[in-house]
RNA sequence: CGCAGGAUGGAGCAGCUUGGUAGCUCGUCAGGCUCAUAACCUGAAGGUCGUUGGUUCAAAUCCAACUCCUGCACCCA
């Protein structure tokens, strides 16, 4: 059976975690989650690109190992996920067995069918930062200090016959038009192959870079990272086995706009093509965090953003709900600490938090910790009602579209109309009256608590822990299942939890910031 | 130069595909409430939607020109 098949790019060995990488795994990481809550069967893959001349370099100038480097980076990944609350089904690293064999594989296919072929490549070569330079690349009309010597180099490698497919690929895009999301990025793809592509040199002499994959057919040789690195995609669900199809073709690649063109949206669909692949279904392709005021992010300008020490501060789940709420898919966003505090207070711990507070603390104090059935009858309640399934239908479809940040925005109305509706009915003044009125209190109490269980369960793909401790406090078990997401009884009658502070206050010092370590 | 994206009240954004009284969150001001995390609710102030022209009964939304910002160097989500 053919399942929800989604990736993120492989993240490089040679730099730590940032806010980026977070970022893309915890979209990715909704994404999926949204799926399983629509009864879909799904395979989460991500993973470590360890090959190439970065992590050679880096792992000399460290004196070590390049694996023993890449274990631990990928430690570092993962931990990082694991702390994220992404929940991957699959995790590859480029150095695995599982995964040489294949783009070894894929080699001789391509070299069977005359896809490869070995020619003489000559240029400028830069001794020091050991690859080929441009023209272009002078400075003033001369070559960067971090060059050094710049010389003129002949040398042999193999080449993919690249060229041969663009006209193909111009095709397919044309008439694909929803291959990549956003839209505008198809038609930058689109203009950039206007221009006519050049193969793709796929080797490098093992004299400047051994550490990669050994061309299968040429010993001197070891692969292309970026060749190597894209087949992680179908090395990791069993190319060549009969339970790829059960994977393949992959329903989203979830990628950063930088690496969209060429690697994803050239080199990759023509080397699927060229080996009688289907394409996959989807690229998304997200856009940057920027600093405060849209400045770029990066170490050396002491701006990066740490996603680990939010996590540790706020909570992995007002991290996520963050990231998720503040991106709209596709564009770029700002992060910053006032942004993110903004959030967590107003969104987090007053309108949420406060609602599951005062609802726990009414129904413990009013209902002898008995959550009361949801009312049927009063005007107030059935609004309620309407607008609680209006947002179930409005969230399953904007999460359909990628958009979460439109589905979180609709979710916080639901909880403003819940704390509303408590205010319009008063259960506190109702508590002290008569029969009557201790009818009412327990019709709008079981109505709120109803409201605010449907709220949490839309909010799962993006505060998955967060929402299990909210339906805890409320004495339910989450249904796990959007279509079958209705105001109901499943409440009604259940113990409540014991009441704690989901989201505690944040001090108003700006001292609160989180370290920022350069 | 060219290509792409952006320009909407103090801040951050949505709306633009399929024209029709400018919407959300924060912030500010005034009021209400007390169940709750000094939280919640109500009301108000604040925008000629970058500029100029055009199409139209009607434009933030379509068309044209222009201005400013950002990205397009290996790497980097």
């Amino acid at each position: 059976m053919k399942r929800f098949y989604l990736t993120t790019a492989i993240d490089y060995a040679n730099g730590s975690p940032h806010l980026g990488h977070a970022y893309e795994k915890i979209l990715a990481d909704a994404i999926v989650r949204a799926r399983r809550l629509e009864g879909v069967s799904c395979h989460f893959l991500t993973g470590l690109d360890e090959h190439g001349q970065k992590v050679q370099e880096t792992a000399e100038r460290l004196g070590r190992d390049p694996q023993l480097l890449c274990d631990g980076m990928a430690k570092e990944f993962q931990a990082m996920c694991q702390r994220m609350g992404v929940a991957y089904d699959d995790y590859i690293r480029t150095t695995e067995p599982r995964h040489r064999e294949v783009v070894k594989d894929i080699l001789r296919q391509l070299n069977r069918k005359g896809e490869i072929y070995k020619a003489v490549y000559g240029g400028l070569y830069s001794v020091r930062a050991e690859r080929f330079v441009q023209e272009k690349d002078r400075i003033d009309g001369r070559w960067p200090e971090d060059f050094g010597e710049v010389i003129e180099l002949e040398e042999e490698n193999y080449f993919f016959r690249l060229s041969n497919y663009q006209d193909w690929l111009v095709d397919f895009l044309q008439k694909n038009s929803n291959f990549i999301f956003p839209a505008h990025r198809q038609r930058q793809v689109l203009e950039f192959l206007k221009e006519p592509l050049n193969d793709l040199c796929i080797s490098r002499p093992k004299s400047r870079l051994h550490w990669g994959i050994e061309m299968p057919f040429d010993g001197d040789y070891v692969t292309y990272v970026w060749f190597d690195a894209l087949i992680n995609y179908i090395s990791a669900v069993g190319y060549g086995t009969e339970n790829f199809s059960n994977f393949w073709p992959a329903d989203v690649h979830v990628i950063g706009k930088d690496i969209l063109s060429p690697a994803h949206a050239v080199y990759w669909p023509i080397m699927l093509h060229a080996l009688d692949l289907p394409l996959p279904r989807c690229l998304l392709a997200h856009g940057w965090w920027l600093a405060k005021g849209g400045a770029k992010m990066s170490k050396s300008e002491g701006n990066a953003v740490h996603p680990m020490d939010y996590a540790d501060i706020y909570g992995s789940d007002a991290f996520r709900y963050f990231v998720l709420r503040e991106m709209n898919v596709g564009q770029d966003s700002n992060f910053s600490h006032d942004l993110f505090v903004a959030r967590y207070r107003a969104d987090l711990a007053n309108d949420l938090g406060n609602l599951l507070s005062r609802l726990v603390s009414m129904v413990d104090r009013y209902c002898g910790g008995t959550v009361p059935a949801p009312a049927l009858d009063g005007d107030l309640e059935k609004e309620l009602k309407s607008f609680a399934e209006s947002t179930v239908a409005h969230v399953r479809e904007r999460c359909g579209a990628y958009d979460f940040a439109g589905a979180l925005e609709r979710i916080f109305s639901l909880v403003q109309a819940a704390n509303r509706y408590l205010e319009c009915r008063e259960p506190w003044k109702l508590a002290k009256g008569g029969p009557e009125e201790q009818k009412m209190l327990r019709d709008c109490l079981g109505s709120g608590v109803e409201c605010l269980r449907i709220g949490a369960e839309l909010l799962f793909p993006a505060m998955p822990a967060a929402v299990e401790k909210m339906l805890a406090q409320l004495g339910v078990e989450r249904a796990g299942d959007w279509r079958v997401l209705a105001w109901g009884k499943s409440t009604a009658g259940k113990k409540i939890g014991k009441r704690t502070i989901l989201f505690p206050p944040v001090e108003e010092e700006e001292d609160a910031l989180p370290p920022l370590s350069a």
